[in-house]
DNA sequence: ACTAGCCTATTTCACAGCCT
DNA sequence: AGGCTGTGAAATAGGCTAGT
């Protein structure tokens, strides 16, 4: 194996020890980060904002993080505080990537390192379910969409910002509260994640309503799969990565959830369900 | 008009190297 | 050893533009 793909490999963990080791692993990546990525001196973008999560979920009271974990998204409460997310790593790993074989190849004829939806599940925490976030069964009116709007916060026409479900996810909720009060913070909080860490907009401090049919009944969020759908959203992040590369343009923004490819999915093949094998 | 994507400027932070 | 400084990378913020 060469020096490259042991440092890789190195670099790369099991959701574990990416618990365990928290920021000083994916700070290790600058070092990491092997001569074969872009040297040159171009300034990298992401909308993950890995530190506004875990800062949120800091402030969370026991009462909301019950509630978090009603929505299946309990996983995402054990996300550790990351400072830095190593983003020209990130860039290698995503070039790296086979996206038919759903793999990461680090060198030609190197073993392929398989990844798969429900990694996601196993990486993050968030729920794996059978229903499809883009299945027929989730049209959604613009009447539920403005719904919605208001129930999270969302007052202004124009609002659509993560900053603002931050504040109203903050905003107190005990066991005292409404049913609609708690299914509203239920919402927000999947749109603030999924904003902020599993499928950010390219726009700063904004979020997209493409998977609003799936929170649109707070009780059933956790029968989706969000796995599936933040999997689709890195690996079309990545065609966009490869189609610009190829086209020598030098990309300076990664989208997805490119923290994925910096924990190791590939142990997740050992114990994957029959179900989904 | 609105939304989403792209681009760039500014701020913040970590770290290496130098000096005392 | 500890403090200071410069540099580079990441985070943050906002403007511009193209598409619908």
């Amino acid at each position: 194996m060469e020096e490259g793909e042991q440092q890789v490999r190195r670099q790369i963990q099991t959701p574990a020890t990416m618990e365990r080791d928290g920021e000083q692993a994916v700070d290790e990546g600058e070092a990491a980060a092997p001569s074969g990525s872009t040297s040159r001196s171009t300034k990298h973008t992401s909308r993950i904002a890995i530190q506004k999560v875990t800062e949120v979920i800091a402030a969370l009271s026991d009462y909301k993080r019950f509630l978090v974990e009603e929505i299946g998204f309990e996983g995402v409460l054990r996300i550790p505080m990351i400072q830095k997310i190593n983003l020209k790593f990130s860039k290698f790993l995503m070039t790296k990537v086979d996206v038919k074989e759903h793999c990461i190849i680090l060198r030609d004829g190197g073993t392929p390192i398989t990844f798969y939806p429900e990694d996601f599940h196993k990486v993050f925490g968030i729920p794996c379910g059978q229903r499809d976030i883009h299945g027929k069964d989730v049209d959604i009116t613009s009447e539920a969409i403005e719904f919605i709007r208001n129930s999270i916060g969302w007052t202004e026409k124009s609002d659509r910002s993560l900053s603002s479900l931050e504040v109203f996810i903050g905003k107190e909720i005990n066991e005292l509260s409404s049913r609609l009060e708690k299914d509203s913070f239920k919402m927000a909080f999947v749109v603030f994640v999924m904003g902020s860490l599993f499928a950010p907009c390219t726009k700063h401090d904004h979020s997209t309503i493409y998977y609003w049919g799936a929170i649109k009944d707070a009780e059933n969020i956790s029968l989706f799969n969000w796995c599936k759908y933040s999997f689709n959203f890195l690996l079309e992040a990545v065609c966009k990565l490869k189609l610009e590369t190829d086209a020598n343009i030098t990309p300076n923004h990664l989208s997805g959830c490119h923290l994925f490819f910096q924990v190791n999915p590939s142990k997740s093949q050992l114990d994957r369900p029959n179900s989904l094998k």
